[in-house]
RNA sequence: CGGGGAGUGGCUCAGCCUGGUAGAGCACCUGGUUCGGGACCAGGGGGUCGGAGGUUCAAAUCCUCUCUCCCCGACCA
């Protein structure tokens, strides 16, 4: 996977956030092997049947046949629960709160651009602590932190929810996801946060001594977002003319670009252009042999959220053009203002494209009473084709559950903690009783 | 792994059927004129036509083998 110049720079914005909270909630980054001995994966039975089928290996090492291969990290939860094991003595030493910034490998079949890649970048959080309650809160709280980044930072709308038991993590008791509809209407697992139990604790033995001067097995917890952020960003906001950026994750958040005219005023307007530009914190194209109209196209396909329009007339008359990415908008105003109403504007945008997609999310969600009812909804549904959309019904956590929507191309994406809707109601597959409506859709 | 499609200057592609001097647009370089939504003129650089083998006086073009990439399905953050 290669992640050029201006995608790189989003994903450190986004790093940036994510990291920061992860911090102010007392977790520490570490680092741990990108090679990890092929038998770690086979001590919990559920996680080796899962990853299993895209794991890269190597077997062979410094010119020799290894006795042992290795896999590449697929995910990091056996190396880092190996290593968890070695330091986790007492109930003093827990809770141990760890994140790891790595890349990891899952040989995937099919890929996507940033939304399925073989190669990936990511965060993975693992914890360990001394019951379930503790952990299960750790497990909401990362959720939760998930969702604040996603809806406040990306501007993408997310349902919170609970995996099937069928879609959860190989070897987790719960998975909790955040789910984000795409501008197709096609379902996007934007993040993901697992309840490990004690099921890593006891593969790889990591037991400490309780108050009471027993041992037991620790209760872990891991959780994650990917570089696939930054697809679901891309597929969320943008238009036929380019990538729009939220206010937040835009490395560059105002480009002016200089309009010299035909008086040989050009030093002028240069000199002004970047008087004004330094003082509101925006880039100037002074790129020569280009024409305005080349610029603007040029940052407009690549997201920034305000271009500034600078020539002879706003020189004479102490004004200056500003056009708006979310809606297109142009509006002049006083130079001496723009410093001011810049800031605001951003603010606003963000909101702007934030309601937006949660407007299409609305809009998008519908409710479906009967098996039938979700597959003509779904139907001719197709990413290219989009008009996708998620449908809530009655479905009971049940494998059976999840092979006949996966018969629709759908899958049970998952069952929302909260319940927006009206409550139980009669499983739609085998006519059992659940207590609330899941989210069904089509999904990446 | 099944089914489709494509490999020809940096990019998008034409040329192939019917073998005969490798092309276009964009991009790039030089000079000039331009500049309020993808500028124009003039000049210029750059390709062993994915690879190997074969047929032929002659292969981008025909034949055989092979590699790679893309799209559609089954598996998945």
């Amino acid at each position: 996977m290669v992640i050029k110049a201006n995608g790189y720079a989003v994903w450190e914005l986004l790093q940036r956030e994510f990291d920061r909270r992860f911090k102010a909630t007392g977790h520490q980054n570490m680092y741990f092997p990108l090679l990890i001995p092929q038998s770690f994966l086979h001590r919990e039975a559920e996680h080796v049947e899962g990853f299993s089928p895209e794991l890269a290996v190597v077997t062979l090492a410094g010119g020799k046949q290894l006795d042992e291969p290795y896999v590449i990290r697929p995910t990091s939860e056996t190396i880092i629960g190996h290593f968890f094991a070695k330091w986790i003595k007492s109930w003093r030493d827990l809770p141990v709160l760890v994140n790891q910034w790595a890349n990891i490998i899952r040989w995937e079949l099919r890929t996507r651009m940033f939304l399925r890649t073989t190669e990936f970048l990511w965060q993975e959080g693992h914890t360990a602590h001394s019951n379930h309650d503790e952990a299960v809160e750790e497990v909401r709280r990362m959720l939760d932190t998930y969702a604040e980044v996603a809806e406040e930072v990306m501007a993408v709308p997310v349902v919170k929810g609970v995996k099937t038991q069928s879609e959860k993590f190989a070897g987790a008791l719960e998975s909790y996801c955040i789910e984000a509809m795409m501008q197709n209407g096609f379902a996007l697992q934007a993040g993901t946060s697992h309840d490990l139990g004690q099921n890593f604790g006891k593969a790889f033995d990591v037991r400490f001594q309780n108050k009471e001067g027993q041992l037991d097995f620790v209760w872990q917890t891991s959780w994650g977002v990917s570089t696939r952020l930054i697809g679901g960003l891309i597929m969320s906001h943008s238009d036929d003319r380019g990538l729009v950026l939220p206010p937040k994750l835009a490395p560059t958040k105002a480009v002016m670009v200089p309009i010299y005219g035909r008086d040989g005023g050009k030093d002028r307007i240069l000199e002004a252009a970047h008087r004004i530009a330094r003082e509101v914190g925006a880039k100037v194209d002074d790129r020569e042999g280009q024409t305005p109209g080349a610029k603007f196209f040029h940052w407009e396909r690549r997201g920034v959220p305000v271009v500034l329009e600078f020539g002879p007339r706003d020189l004479a008359s102490g004004s200056i053009v500003l056009k708006r990415r979310d809606t297109g908008g142009k509006q002049p105003m006083a130079q001496a203002e723009l410093a001011e109403k810049l800031p605001a504007l951003l603010g606003e945008m963000q909101k702007n494209i934030f309601d937006a997609a949660k407007q299409r999310l609305t809009s998008n969600t519908v409710l479906a009473n009967s098996i039938g009812e979700v597959e003509s909804i779904l139907k001719d549904v197709t990413a290219e084709k989009g008009g996708g959309k998620f449908v809530m019904a009655h479905v009971k956590d049940d494998p059976r559950c999840d092979l006949r929507v996966k018969e629709l191309k759908a899958t049970i994406r998952c069952i929302p903690l909260v319940d927006e809707y009206d409550g139980p109601g009669k499983c739609i597959v085998t006519g059992e009783p659940v207590d609330r409506r899941a989210l069904i859709a089509k999904a990446y």
